[in-house]
DNA sequence: AAACATATGATACAGTATGTCTCATCTAAG
DNA sequence: CTTAGATGAGACATACTGTATCATATGTTT
C-alpha cells in the first residue's frame, strides 16, 4: 500500500495518476455513482486489486479526486484598478471556472456533502477561500468609500456570488461576462448614489 | 403492472404509498444512492418483485419521489401589503421550505440533474414556478414605483433567490428570517433613494 | 355471492458487482 | 546484484441486480 501523502516512487505516481484521470473522466461523463473500483480499473487499465490498495473505500476515490480539484481559482486581480473593476474581474474568473469542469465537480460535491461529512469538509475548504478574497476586496472598497460603509461584507459577498451559483447549478445556464457585469453594476452601483 | 397515472385500486395505492414513504426516508437518511429496489422493499415490507413492477428502472423511483416533492411552496402572499413586504414574506416561506425537507430533496436533484435529463426536467419545473411568482411581484413593484424601473426583473429575481440557495446548499447554514430581511433591504432598499 | 381479473408474496435463477486473498512478476532503490 | 515494495492476474465467497414463475390475496364485476 502506497503512502498517501508523500509519494516518491515513480511507479506509484504513474498508477495513481492514471487512476485519478480515469476517475475524473468517469465523474465528468456519468456522475459520482460511476466512480467505482471496477470502472476505474477498467478505464485506467490498472488491476482492480490495485485500485483497492490505493483507496480501500469507494468514497475515498471521490474524496481524493474532489480534494485535488477543489480549486475555484478565485485569485485576486492586480490592485491597480478600481475596486468595482477588480470585483468584476474576480467574479468573471470564478464564473469561467464554474462554466468549465468546476461546475460539475461542485455539483457532485453538493450532492454528496449533504450525507457525507468528509465531502462537506472538502466542500467547505473549496467554498470559503474564494469568498474570503472577495470579502477582503470589498473591505478595501469600504475603506476607499467606493462601497457603502453600512453594508455587511458577508452579505454583500453572498449577494455577488449567490446569483452566479444559482444560474450555473440550478438553471444550467452559462454565466456570461455580461451577466457578471450586470450583477456587479446592480449590486454595487446604487451605493454611489447614497 | 399498475397504471402509473390514474390509480384507483386501493391495494395498489397502499403499496405504492408505502414504498414511496420508504424511499423518502432512505433519501433523507442516506442520500440518493440508498434508494434501491432492495432497500425500498426491506424498509417498506413490500416484496422486492413488487418494487420492480412499479418502477422497472432505479431512477424511476427517485424521479417519482422527487416529482411529488418538487413543490417549494413559493405561494404569493396577500396583496394588501407593500410590495417589499410581500417579497419578504414570499422569500421567508421559501427559505423555510429550504431549511426543511425541501433542502435535502433539492440537493439530491441538483446532484442528479447534471447527469440525468429527466431529473433536470423535474428540477426545472421545481425551480421555475417559484421565481415566476416572485417576478410577477417585482413587476408589480416596478409599476407602483416602489422598485427601480431600470432594474431587470430576471436579474433582480436571481439576486434575491441566489444568496438564499447559496447559504443553504453550499454553507449548510439555516436561512433565518433576519437574513432574508437584510437581503431584501440591501437589494430593494437603495432603489428608494434613486 | 360467485366468478373473474389483477396485484402481491415467495422463491428460484443467472448474471454481475463487491471485497479480500494469494502468488508470480515487475519496478525502484541501495 | 540484491532486496523491498508495488503491481497484475486470478481465485473465492458474498451480496446485489434483474427476470421469471406460481400460489395466494385483493379488488371488481356480474
Amino acid at each position: 500500500m502506497p503512502d498517501p501523502e508523500s509519494i516518491t516512487n515513480p511507479q506509484v505516481q504513474r498508477t495513481h495518476r492514471a487512476m485519478l484521470d480515469a476517475a475524473r473522466r468517469l465523474l465528468s461523463d456519468n456522475g459520482p455513482s460511476a466512480v467505482t473500483h471496477l470502472r476505474v480499473a477498467e478505464v485506467s487499465g490498472v488491476a482492480r486489486a490495485t485500485v483497492y490498495r490505493h483507496w480501500p473505500d469507494r468514497a475515498d476515490i471521490l474524496l481524493d479526486l474532489l480534494s485535488r480539484s477543489a480549486d475555484l481559482h478565485l485569485t485576486p486581480p492586480p490592485p491597480d484598478l478600481p475596486v468595482t473593476d477588480r470585483v468584476t474581474a474576480l467574479l468573471r474568473t470564478f464564473a469561467a471556472t464554474l462554466n468549465g469542469d468546476g461546475g460539475q465537480i461542485l455539483t457532485a460535491m453538493i450532492g454528496l456533502a449533504e450525507w457525507d461529512d468528509d465531502v462537506f469538509s472538502a466542500l467547505e475548504r473549496m467554498t470559503t477561500r474564494g469568498p474570503q478574497s472577495l470579502r477582503n476586496l470589498l473591505a478595501t472598497g469600504i475603506e476607499e468609500g467606493s462601497v457603502r460603509s453600512d453594508t455587511d461584507v458577508d452579505l454583500l459577498s453572498d449577494r455577488l456570488i449567490g446569483p452566479i451559483y444559482l444560474r450555473r447549478l440550478l438553471y444550467h445556464d452559462e454565466v456570461t461576462d455580461a451577466y457578471v457585469d450586470d450583477l456587479v453594476a446592480a449590486t454595487l452601483g446604487p451605493s454611489l448614489l447614497g
